[in-house]
DNA sequence: AACAATTACTTTGCATGCAAAATAAAATAA
DNA sequence: TTATTTTATTTTGCATGCAAAGTAATTGTT
């Protein structure tokens, strides 16, 4: 490969992800509608069905969503009743994020929206779909190294 | 799987763009900091650099960037004297962009940029790196089809 | 030619993403 | 204990991403 071709945009990788993490985030645009929701705030969600009860640095951590986008959108899930913020009883730093009732039965509505979307995907078969979870974990693990995964802990 | 794995982070396709796009920007930072650019800017001068001379909508297409967010984007560029942006002469409405002399010969600085990044990602092989294009292509096709990859033509 | 539909961009309003600074509270050190 | 450092979260300022509305110029229609 030319050395010029380096900066050929078919040739990023990065082009690649941008292109299609922005796909994704249009593309469940339509489905989060009826749920009320945004993509962000639907990851979070999800995070929160698997478990209940967690801190905001958890959040954080399991959601890679940045710290301070994830202090607004919790609001925005707090606002909408999805959610209840509590400080800890034990560290006052510390906030714990609890499903409502409301968000707790939203889960059965939202167990719709994978299925959706990957009725949009019958281009990649299943042994297609594994082989790209596990390249990608590969890439994010040398991109985003534990260190940096949610600040720059420098020492 | 069972019905609730759908909704877990770890299932899904496009948490992992997500968390890799945003990888990937946070990566390239400090690389494109020493030409003052952020990564949508970095993204239409590699267009640019490929194909000088060009209208914004074809930059739309090939940068995938949102036609609203590229105004803004161009602005900067041209603020930053890298581009200049011309009324065509032909049709009025339409905006054809050209580099600068700064703009090309930055050219030749920004060839260093993927060689660094390259470096960080040496996890991947070529063989891997090629597989991830073409499945993460195959992706893009179902999930943006032509007709709306920049807005909603309806008809 | 006059009007309607289309096209190329820009603007607007809202929601992040991100780095860096600011806060407040807890853990440590002196 | 008091001062210092660390930790958890929020705030701030700037740059998109996106849908939808708005503009101006062109094309197509009648």
């Amino acid at each position: 490969m030319h050395e010029h071709d380096l900066l050929k945009l078919e040739n990023q990788l990065c082009h690649r992800f941008y292109s299609v993490s922005n796909a994704f985030t249009r593309a469940y645009r339509p489905l989060l509608k009826s749920l009320d929701i945004t993509y962000p705030q639907y990851l979070v969600m999800m995070a929160l069905w698997e478990q209940d009860n967690v801190t905001i640095s958890q959040l954080v951590e399991k959601c890679r969503v940045d710290a301070g986008a994830l202090t607004l959108i919790l609001q925005k899930l707090a606002q909408k009743a999805f959610i209840v913020i509590k400080p800890s009883q034990h560290d006052k730093r510390v906030k714990e994020v609890a499903l409502t009732e409301k968000g707790q039965t939203t889960k059965s509505e939202a167990l719709q929206i994978p299925k959706q979307l990957l009725c949009q995907l019958q281009n990649l078969d299943a042994g297609e779909m594994q082989q790209l979870k596990v390249l990608i974990d590969k890439l994010y693990c040398e991109l985003a190294p534990p260190q940096d995964r949610v600040a720059a802990n420098d020492s």
